[in-house]
DNA sequence: AGCCAGGCCCTCC
DNA sequence: GGAGGGCCTGGC
């Protein structure tokens, strides 16, 4: 089913830049397990091109369009963040990149596992988590699997995790799982909810610190204003903008920085920033 | 062999 | 309140 749209969109750049975790590149199709379904999609002239499986296509569509937030105004946004040139040059290099709109339990899951890790292993801990605890999702001789539902993980409990390799995060999966299941919080609430509601909701959350509350935020709760501070993003703020090194942030100052710094969008500047500086390598 | 990875958490000062 | 060390495991 055929998409149309205005506007760029760079669907190498968005799916591959290291915020979701399951896709995977045949030709120029990528192919990934949302909404339930086996997803695959292109890019083409008139926007994107997807199939679905399962579920109708047209029943898949609204989702889709969410999941890649064909709704934000690129043009808008990058006018709004284009404070310097360290940043205009990033907008320039990789112009049509957007974050994603991805469903927040398996975003959530995702980012715990992010921790002190890299994302080829991040990548093999989503999809063995699927494939141990989701359903089968057939498709022509193909197998992917959903990723599990909150209950299952809940119940799963700590040790089938650790044997698939999540190491001390097993145990914060399993612990976040149990506190969710038990109606501890509503993660989708948490769409409507204010960015700072949010991010103290999410931290209560073992395993769940600033900087994973922030990638659950941009990536899944739509809080543009997200500003996840990494390693690369450290390197990337004292390296690019002086002002950070003259006053010596400390990486737990950076955040609101970079908030106040490049406004409501700074989500975005962060995903550009991110890239670039990632692709540069230590 | 030893260090580090897209952090978090706990302890101690 | 913030600096320092431990943590699973895999890759270089």
């Amino acid at each position: 089913m055929q998409i149309e749209f205005e506007g760029t969109y760079d669907l190498t750049s968005t799916l591959e830049c290291g915020q979701a975790f399951r896709w995977r590149r045949d030709g120029d199709w990528y192919s990934s397990v949302i909404f339930n379904n086996n997803v695959k999609i292109r890019r083409n002239r008139k926007g994107v091109e997807f199939c679905s499986s399962p579920d109708d296509e047209l029943a898949l569509e609204p989702l889709v369009r969410g999941y890649l937030r064909l709704e934000d105004d690129l043009d808008g946004i990058y006018a709004n963040i284009n404070r310097d040139e360290r940043i205009g040059e990033s907008i320039k290099r990789f112009t049509g990149m957007r974050i994603l709109r991805q469903e927040p339990w398996e975003c959530l899951v995702s980012f715990i596992c992010s921790a002190n890790s890299n994302i080829g292993r991040i990548s093999t801990n989503v999809e063995d988590i699927s494939t141990k605890f989701g359903r089968a999702i057939r498709v022509n001789g193909d197998v992917r699997h959903t990723f599990p539902t909150v209950d299952v993980l809940a119940e799963a409990g700590e040790q089938p995790l650790r044997d698939l390799g999540l190491g001390f995060r097993a145990k914060y999966v399993s612990a976040t799982a149990r506190i969710i299941a038990e109606g501890g919080l509503d993660l989708f609430a948490l769409r409507e909810a204010s960015y700072d509601e949010a991010l103290e909701s999410l931290v209560a959350l073992p395993g769940i610190g600033d900087k994973v509350a922030n990638c659950i935020m941009l990536f899944s709760l739509d809080k543009l204003e997200a500003f996840p501070v990494d390693v690369w993003i450290d390197r990337a703020l004292r390296e690019w903008y002086p002002a950070v090194a003259e006053k010596k942030l400390t990486k737990k100052a950076m955040r609101p920085w970079a908030q106040d710094y490049f406004g409501r969008y700074a989500g975005y500047a962060n995903q550009y920033l991110f890239h670039g500086r990632r692709l540069q390598g230590k």
